[in-house]
DNA sequence: CAGTATCCTGCCAGATACTG
DNA sequence: CAGTATCTGGCAGGATACTG
């Protein structure tokens, strides 16, 4: 999945979907375009994923310049996540999906 | 995964990702934005995906009200793909993702 | 707190055979 | 042509324990 620059596909939908398409990425960019966070407060807002799983998915989006992690030399430890520019780029597919998503519930609850 | 009005979650981001975050769903309305497609279209359009996996991810998003199937009654079968009203709104998101992806392209070819 | 290190589960792909 | 059925296997993701 990843070394992307050499798997880039044709269609620009394909390529949006090799950077955001793993399980998890879509949920870590709606917190993080609110602002930056520590890496407990990911884990505590998305819910279900386990720690291994969402190191690995903000390392890669990290490899892909979609995010900064940064962190502070101190006891205990703290590292934040803050979106780049690219990365935050990528916030009108999310309102998109959010609209859709809002319309979606309404429609579903008329039924 | 399915059953989806039960468990559609509270966070309409997280209600889109329920029904379009499947592997290959998005490449599915791609295909299908520009208009009803048949069976083998799809299939070849869309690449390595599995006949099995390509008719399960098809019917789900059928059940979801994304999509109709359409059989003519005829030999050779036939078989068609067409996006409902709900499914066809989806599209601002994939022309969001269009766009993030040309870009992404863009800049990644000037480093 | 924010990770590694292991081991394990389950989804999805691949291949093949069969059918209306 | 467009499926369904079945078996196999790889790998992303999950659970748990340990650590700087």
């Amino acid at each position: 999945m990843q070394t992307v620059k050499k798997t880039l596909p044709a269609c620009p939908v394909e390529t949006t979907l090799t950077l955001i398409s793993d399980k998890w990425k879509v949920l870590i960019l709606r917190d993080l375009l609110t602002g930056t966070k520590r890496f407990g407060e990911l884990k505590k807002s998305i819910g279900n994923v386990s720690q291994k799983v969402l190191t690995s998915q903000l390392r890669q989006m990290e490899d892909n310049g979609l995010l900064v992690r940064t962190v502070y030399p101190e006891v205990p430890p703290r590292v934040e996540y803050t979106l780049t520019d690219v990365g935050y780029s990528l916030k009108p597919i999310l309102d998109a999906m959010w609209d859709w998503g809002t319309e979606y519930k309404k429609n579903m609850s008329e039924i």
